[in-house]
DNA sequence: TGTATGCAAATTGTATACATTGGTGGAGAA
DNA sequence: TTCTCCACCAATGTATACAATTTGCATACA
């Protein structure tokens, strides 16, 4: 009957948040998804639940659900706790890590350098989004990773425009991140906890500068708005 | 029609999950909960699902429900992690704390110190966790609360024993705890960062001694399975 | 005695109908 | 015109019936 089972759709609502597809704050209505995705508003709302688990949306007594916000107050804390997080991650997956994990890490890798060659910026940030993910699960600490995941989301919603180059010298850092996650996928395999621990967060401050400049961008030309003679146009 | 709201069921399962009333692996059978909390299968559900994102249990397609269990490895984990995150949460309680949850934190060392001395060990444990949640608010940090939270539910089913004192010199470790409480709410009213972390050390440590002993409890005495006698009785 | 197979019971998953809540717009009074 | 109140509507919350899957047991066969 339904042409999407449940964790399709589980599947594909997360996609499509970290994407922005669906932006933070957009109201999920129940009736218009489980009609979306062809099944009945009964496991939908499951797949609701489960997803304000994950932290992806928030939803509120006879109010429904929304996709997770982004505002500032959580945007300070972002900044706070992901280098030791991320870094924390990645000491603990050189540790941790089995062969399997470093070939879907290699994998992972792959198709993350295709979709960022292609300039392909939301499967990019997808990939990059996986990428991380596994080196969270080679970390093997349940608790650890309940931030990373929380972490990862926001940081892929704000990576949107890391990936669709505007400049040349952006492009060169696209190029830059698919360089360090060759590194770290040999410092993890080779299990040198400080060299990864270190990697990550030069990879940490390369994000970092990108969306913090997306958070804060450039002020608009001061000449543009000074309009000597319409003192009052505000 | 229903005696119970939803979120009293879920409250009423958090606290039934806490305090090992309902064992770590137990299955969690729907229909029995759902006659047990006057409600139908549909909301019941929904407070699993949600039960399952905050990692008080673990569900699996077509096989329901079940309490989230506390192997050897997770513990290992437990033990690694819970110092650096506590530590960091009492941190950022301090910046970020507010007057009214000061208050807040106030009424949970009273309830907590009465439960202790009366050794209601269930509801000593239970206003342990409220304590320690709040501090969790104050830091005001999603990630890190995430990771909180899942430590939470560990920490506090492990010290279940820790309230139900054995011998005087137990009794006096409980009393010490309290102390330490409140230590902790000066600290963190004051806030000297420093300090609500060594505090926190301090509270830790002693947690966990408690705890390493009852995860790895004294042998039984080697005379009373050495029966020469009968060496093969097995 | 051990293993395979098929049926039956129990349990989970889904759809739909109905109840309840929150918001909105319009009518009436100040 | 503006404020208040009420009725209606849209959307969420719940109950129940039914479908699908799993599990345990019994039986047959090697």
């Amino acid at each position: 009957m339904s042409r999407f089972s449940k964790s399709d759709c589980l599947e594909d609502l997360r996609r499509r948040i970290l994407s922005t597809e669906l932006e933070p704050g957009t109201d999920l209505d129940e009736a218009g998804l489980s009609q979306h995705y062809e099944m009945s508003r009964t496991p939908l709302r499951e797949v609701l639940q489960r997803l304000q688990g994950e932290g992806f949306v928030v939803m509120s007594e006879n109010r429904g659900a929304k996709v997770a916000s982004m505002d500032i107050a959580v945007l300070r804390t972002f900044f706070q706790t992901a280098p030791m997080i991320y870094a924390n991650i990645a000491r603990l997956a050189c540790e941790n890590r089995t062969g399997r994990q470093i070939d879907a890490l290699k994998t992972a890798q792959l198709t993350f350098t295709k979709a960022a060659k292609a300039s392909n910026a939301a499967a990019a940030a997808l990939a990059n989004h996986q990428f991380h993910a596994i080196i969270g699960e080679m970390a093997h600490n349940t608790y650890l990773v309940a931030s990373l995941a929380r972490l990862q989301i926001d940081h892929t919603r704000m990576s949107q425009t890391f990936y669709r180059p505007a400049a040349p010298s952006e492009a060169m850092l696209v190029l830059k991140a698919i360089e360090q996650h060759d590194a770290m996928i040999a410092a993890i395999e080779a299990r040198e906890g400080a060299l990864a621990i270190d990697l990550t967060l030069q990879h940490w401050d390369l994000s970092r500068d990108r969306m913090e400049r997306f958070v804060r961008p450039d002020p608009l030309p001061v000449d543009v708005i000074s309009f000597k003679d319409h003192t009052n146009a505000l």
